[in-house]
DNA sequence: CTGTTAGCGCCTTCAA
DNA sequence: TTGAAGGCGCTAACAG
């Protein structure tokens, strides 16, 4: 194994078969009906034989077309981010492209990065997956001016089609199934909630499903993902002040369910009999914690198929409004909700 | 927003700066000490004002560069995997490369995929990690000629540059800590073997660790990851074959880990209490589950970093012998294996 | 049906 | 210190 065996290139293959590049062209191009018979064997056992791969490269150059994708994920510890990122890429596959994931880590420097380099490399279209991404970064995108697709997060002021949950549909469902359990007081936990438009819906569907029930309280509390302190005494207070009555929390996202489960064995509070609990997105170990937690499932298959099927129209052209695409959650009752 | 503005070139910046391509290339490729003041802001200028940005296909093309390092990852679904994803991909971005991300779900044919799908982009080097990997997928690896470096699992038979865990080390770490507990009967329990080293080797360790107490009984299962029917079996019959004594179960990896906590849950058998549990690979939530689950927790952003240095090291044409990186562990004692 | 030709955007001799 | 020319591997006219 040489340093550079000269990598073998469509001349080769074309001077093996005894013919012309234009037709091994050809041949890989899927227009073999073009080509007779004998030639098209002679191309095919040459490549065969030379173990010849085209050049994406190369190729890419000259139609303009990479067939590359490039995926922003923000947060890629996020459980609900590596499903979605698994799902893309297995849609990517399917459809014939290739995925480039990046990671931002959630921080702005590396997200320009990126989005230089994915323009570097000609990707066709890129997804977005801005779970726990900051405004800063999200403006970033608007100038990207490629065809792109949001997931789960919009941007402000910012035309894109965005696939994600359907949060009032999700966020009813749970907050009914609380209310049909007996629960009394309910608190609504997320971070800041901003201009993130998921914390919006959920609080808002969350308020307007109670707002049917005056006779159950309904609060919301807004607590940075790592501030401990502060999601400890939010917690207690919380606990403190309905003393008696039966009381639960929901939690906007699973890193803050996470979060809020620590929180609570920090301050010896048990879910499931001290206090209900029922977070969104599901967790391999919620049935672990405990007598279980309860949550909302989103389908992630579905969501990142949607995601690469529409950045793909956009890809080829197509100039259609907008859209915005909504996916059911399922809600999963364990221990945590139970009477 | 047209369909083609005419990607902006190095023609273009050239014309703009009023020179030759050459400067231009010269300007982007760090050797500009050779240009004037003048020139160079010059340059400077038309780049920004154009908003410039140089093809990595072409350059790719060009000089056979590409600055492309592809991940093949056996099963991202994997928490281990996932931080491996995670460091790696800084890694890369810190050293100028950067990454394709390649799932190929466990499954063979998808691999075969990729492999080809690497090479046409003409990456410079592959990572893989191999976790999950069937036998045969590995087998394919090795014809790819490419610098390669893999994480945690060997290729049989295959000289390749690897990155892991010290197996021996952490498994003597975990097995001590629990003899020290005072159990007396302990089962290893993993995916089957096979030709497995890391599988092979935290058994040998284990074995080797408990042959000096010859008091404690030493026992080993191979379980298929998703056949909990047998799961169920083989740890009912341990826990029901050491009735009185003090037990325990350590676990050959995360994924595992929460297979056979599920089970525990479905055989009512309590980990603490009942039966010890220890398993390899940390996992978030650890310390929600019951009492808490002790692991054995692998220094992932070392490994990740290790890895990718090596690659580097390959592709830049060092033909030192093959080298394997051992990390050790840590043992994170929780209340699993509590006295 | 098949081959020739001219670039895609860039880097790298080579010459000025 | 600068620029012109050629070609990386491939595809898409344009001829035969």
């Amino acid at each position: 194994m040489n340093a550079r065996p000269h990598r073998v290139t469509i001349s080769d293959v074309a001077r093996a078969a005894n013919t012309g590049k234009t037709s091994v062209s050809r041949y890989l191009n899927g227009e073999q009906h073009l080509l007779s018979e004998d030639l098209r064997g002679r191309i095919q056992r040459a490549i065969a034989s030379l173990n010849y791969h085209p050049s994406q490269m190369a190729r890419g150059l000259r139609r303009g077309r990479t067939r590359l994708i490039g995926l922003i994920i923000a947060d890629i510890t996020n459980p609900y981010s590596v499903h979605i990122l698994s799902s893309i890429e297995a849609a990517c596959r399917e459809q014939g492209f290739t995925l480039l994931v990046c990671n931002t880590n959630n921080e702005v420097d590396q997200e320009l990065h990126y989005l230089d380099l994915l323009r570097s490399y000609q990707v066709e279209g890129i997804v977005v997956n801005a779970v726990g991404m900051r405004e800063e970064g999200l403006n970033r995108l608007q100038q990207s001016a490629l065809p792109m697709v949001l997931i789960d997060r919009k941007i402000p002021n910012f035309a894109c089609d965005v696939v994600g949950l359907d949060n009032l549909q999700a966020t009813s469902r749970a907050t009914e199934h609380l209310i049909k359990q007996g629960f009394e007081a309910i608190l609504f936990l997320s971070e800041p909630i901003g201009a993130v438009n998921t914390r919006r819906e959920r609080l808002y569907a969350f308020r307007q499903a109670l707002s049917l029930h005056p006779t159950i309280a309904a609060e919301n509390s807004e607590i940075p993902l790592h501030d401990s302190a502060r999601l400890d005494a939010a917690l207690h207070a919380f606990h403190a002040r309905w003393g008696g009555a039966r009381k639960a929390i929901i939690s906007a996202n699973g890193a803050l369910t996470l979060q809020i489960a620590r929180s609570l064995r920090r301050l010896g509070v048990q879910w499931g009999s001290d206090i209900g609990l029922l977070g969104f997105d599901e967790l391999e170990w919620a049935e672990l914690a405990g007598v279980g937690i309860s949550t909302v499932k989103q389908p992630t298959q579905e969501i990142g198929h949607a995601a690469v099927k529409q950045v793909i129209r956009r890809i080829e052209g197509s100039e259609e409004p907008v859209r915005e695409l909504k996916f059911a959650g399922e809600l999963i009752i364990r221990g945590s909700t139970a009477r």
